[in-house]
DNA sequence: AATCTTAATCGTAATTCGACGATTAATGGT
DNA sequence: ACCATTAATCGTCGAATTACGATTAAGATT
């Protein structure tokens, strides 16, 4: 039982964080999304101008941005027949502060 | 042709680092990989020690270790029989800064 | 009422992912 | 030389993702 570290076991996960930052990486961790957000960072409401902008066909679109409203990364605001997403400030903050709880320890073994 | 931003046209993209962004989200974008950053955060160097954190079966674990180490998040040192695991801090740094890269600008549309 | 516009949804196909057990490779200890 | 240990790899499933075209829903405009 080779280990650097004496206590593993004395190691304290919180399941919901993790899923919480697993989640929000997952959403956008595809290029495509990405550029999504990218978009909505610059102010934009928009309609159907990101269509135009990614370059992949309407229902393509339309399911990115699902994926992105359902890990609360955007909000869409309906006013048939034209809905309008804008980003979630909050959520990216919420992410920033995900990430940076895995912040690496100096450690001296190998 | 509505639109709350006039030049659409205008803006620029820099598709390597949207790819950049969705590879590194992507990697983490599982429970199991957000562990294994924590654990490895936490300055381990480890051998198998990870596999009875992670509660999946070594080939698993294996597989989502390929995975950091292929995102550039996790660097391995393999001496047999044993694999030495670290994380990459500048990875970790970089994506921070990939991320901030999304911040909201105040609008007045919508 | 008929038409247009926009975005969501449906159905579908191809690909990728996640998990497992079994096997293999590489070394250290006996 | 033989065995034990460790981690990578292989083969294989089922599930999820990504993409598309076609359709539908909901208002607005005529």
């Amino acid at each position: 039982m080779a280990t650097c570290l004496k206590t593993l076991e004395d190691f304290q996960f919180d399941e919901a964080e993790e899923k919480e930052l697993a989640a929000f990486a997952k959403a956008i961790g595809h290029p495509a999304r990405v550029r999504l957000l990218k978009i909505l960072a610059g102010g934009v409401c928009l309609g159907s101008d990101l269509v135009d902008q990614i370059g992949l066909a309407q229902s393509t679109v339309s399911e990115h941005l699902r994926v992105l409203r359902t890990a609360g990364l955007i909000h869409a605001e309906v006013q048939h027949p034209r809905t309008c997403f804008s980003l979630k400030p909050e959520a990216l903050a919420r992410l920033q502060a995900l990430l940076s709880d895995i912040q690496p320890v100096p450690y001296d073994c190998c």
